[in-house]
RNA sequence: GCGCCUGUAGCUCAAUUGGAUAGAGCAACGGACUUCUAAUCCGUAGGUUACAGGUUCGAGUCCUGUCAGGCGUGCCA
């Protein structure tokens, strides 16, 4: 049983198939067969197209053709249970109960490693996400990126990759400097209650700051809530000379704003990622790429490719080669790099610390910029295709029925955390995972909460906490795991469909790892979850002969962990009882 | 103007990456608790997949064009 069960379904049709094609003139040597699983229950577990794929290039119609290749094989009988051509030339596999029940056994054997795979063994990834400058705290649009990466980096470990979780972020720079002196001009207002103010923005948008305040800074209240606390650490005397404007106050009196305000800003954006559940290995500063010298060899070495040029006083990367309208900033001629040499020097380190892929997760306004990035490593002789950039598509915050941009700088953002207030931890990730990448969210808080306790999570998690019930309830008339307990008796529809579900969850995390799309794995535990909560219902446990309770318990077992396991993937918690 | 993303049920979104009769949730309607939790189950209704062509055994998915929305097109990140 264990020896056969051990080669995967899909390998031993394949084989057995394979082997008959490779006798037929016309199919192309490197042919390989691919299955799918039908949409429909009424037609089979598995299907394979490959007849209608071949028939034009071996003369034939692709019906003739599956019956010709299929009349050849004899399929092991505990394995398959059925064999047909249907519609258009599709094949249609039925697994027997036999290889069903064995699959029951095979998920219990594994429990809590059911799912897990090996086509990343030995090879080490690294997911780069969040990676947020400390500017402010995370907001709604920071949460995408955090989940989808967070879960990302889950599935690569579930398929065999060793991840690391990496934080890349600056906090030098002018961004840093506007966010100092905002924080400067606060705790001046906090000294100096009088002090002159101005407005800045229109109509009821505006709000008012001290004259000292920069252009373009951040006008949200933590800027506020960071003044008062250096206050009441440092006192009131941190400011030289009042009457200066922001761009007149020297560096030297701007540190320690700065400091305070990265400080407590990472402090925030730490706690907001714990409580969602993501936790990095590694925090990168940017910084570093100087100190150590990278920035300054990955210039050199791009300078000797030939496709960098000097003009106007700045450096210049030949774009124009690749395609791109126009050439590209590498070096400003105020002598400070633009971000996208220091990117390149960033992923040059990466490959160099040995990751065979790194996932990139950048919101859509990175879209003109990464292919920057991967030119620079391409030319430089680095292989770009062990870097996978996933883009996702912008969350449109949603304010009376009307979209507004979000924004840190000037504040008119939602937090993570406000949302994670409003509607709890699990349906915020849940919500950013059961959509594509690629979709442009529109986000209204109000309707986020009206609609929170109807949100599907819910589904997963109450499947989960039903199964703990049935469980601990059964613990109670003296029922427990016996892997050699008889599965035979499982042959309710209910039973079937259950079992059917749970042995694809391999499949699903090697899909959704390929394609680095969630929102696969989310709908997949969906169907589980709707094919237990109909076998909850029409499949009692307690009270029914001792031999179905038994297999049936075992079944729960095995569905608790294949929902325990995805739950875990997607980071959403596994409650008890609800 | 040009590049990328998107357009699917009243609403929010899926669709195994080119497969068979396009599916879920919410909203609407009708049934099911004396049982291991009804946050569940069963059923009804809802569609010219923005539009027009094309490619092939087969298109929501690929190619061309049109329309609409988002993002970009900085010596900002």
């Amino acid at each position: 049983m264990g020896l056969i069960f051990k080669m995967n379904m899909k390998a031993y049709l394949a084989n057995q198939i394979q082997a008959v094609l490779a006798t037929i003139e016309g199919v192309p040597s490197d042919f390989e067969v691919q299955f799918q699983v039908p949409a429909r229950a009424d037609q089979g577990d598995l299907a394979s197209n490959f007849a209608m794929q071949l028939a034009k290039k071996v003369g034939t119609n692709p019906r003739a053709f599956a019956e010709r290749v299929l009349s050849t094989i004899e399929f092991d009988p505990d394995l398959i249970a059925g064999v047909e051509v249907a519609g258009p030339g599709f094949i249609n596999f039925r697994f027997s109960k036999n290889y069903l029940w064995n699959g029951v056994v095979e998920i219990l054997m594994k429990g809590v490693a059911y799912g897990r795979s090996t086509q990343g063994a030995g090879k080490k990834a690294m997911v780069e996400y969040v990676s947020a400058n400390p500017t402010g705290p995370l907001t709604v649009g920071h949460g995408r990126n955090a989940v989808l990466g967070d879960t990302m980096a889950n599935v690569l470990d579930w398929v065999g990759y060793d991840v690391t979780r990496e934080y890349y972020f600056n906090d030098a720079g002018r961004q840093m400097r506007v966010l100092a002196q905002s924080v400067r001009a606060r705790y001046l207002e906090l000294i100096w209650p009088d002090c002159p103010m101005k407005k800045i923005g229109e109509g009821e948008e505006g709000i008012w700051v001290p004259e000292a305040f920069p252009n373009g800074g951040y006008q949200g209240t933590y800027i506020i809530e960071i003044a008062a606390t250096l206050r009441e650490e440092k006192g009131d005397d941190l400011i030289e000379n009042r009457e200066w404007q922001a761009d007149e106050v020297p560096e030297a009196e701007l540190v320690p704003f700065k400091e305070k305000a990265i400080t407590l800003i990472f402090k925030d954006i730490d706690q907001t990622m714990r409580r969602m559940g993501v936790k990095m290995d590694t925090f990168f500063n940017e910084h570093t790429l100087y100190t150590n010298g990278n920035v300054e060899a990955t210039l050199a070495a791009l300078r000797k490719t030939g496709l960098v040029f000097d003009a106007d006083g700045a450096v210049w990367f030949k774009t124009s080669t690749f395609g791109k309208e126009k050439e590209t900033v590498l070096v400003k001629s105020s002598g400070e790099p633009t971000y996208r040499l220091p990117d390149m020097a960033y992923h040059v380190e990466k490959l160099n610390r040995g990751y065979d892929l790194c996932i990139d997760l950048f919101g859509a306004d990175h879209i003109d910029t990464y292919p920057d990035v991967l030119n620079g490593l391409k030319v430089l002789g680095y292989d770009a295709q062990k870097i996978q950039v996933v883009i996702y598509q912008f969350v449109t915050l949603m304010k009376g029925g009307e979209a507004v941009k979000m924004s840190t700088r000037k504040a008119n953002f939602v937090t993570l955390d406000d949302l994670m207030d409003e509607v709890g931890e699990d349906v915020t990730r849940y919500f950013f995972l059961a959509v594509s990448p690629n979709t442009h969210i529109n986000f209204d808080l109000d309707l986020a909460k009206a609609e929170a306790e109807k949100n599907p999570a819910f589904y997963l998690q109450y499947a989960h906490a039903r199964i703990h019930q049935i469980i601990t309830k059964a613990a109670e008339v003296g029922l427990s795991l016996k892997a050699e307990g008889d599965l035979s008796v499982l042959t309710h529809d209910r039973e079937i469909t259950l079992i059917k579900a749970l042995l694809q969850f391999p499949d699903e995390i090697i899909g959704t790892a390929k394609s680095l799309q969630p929102q696969r794995l989310i709908n997949y535990l969906r169907e589980v979850a709707e094919a237990f909560h109909a076998f909850y219902h029409d499949c009692r446990i307690i009270g029914e002969a001792e031999d179905v309770a038994q297999a049936r318990y075992n079944l729960a077992c095995a569905a608790q962990y294949v929902v325990r396991n995805g739950l875990g993937i997607l980071g959403l918690s596994t409650p008890e009882k609800m």
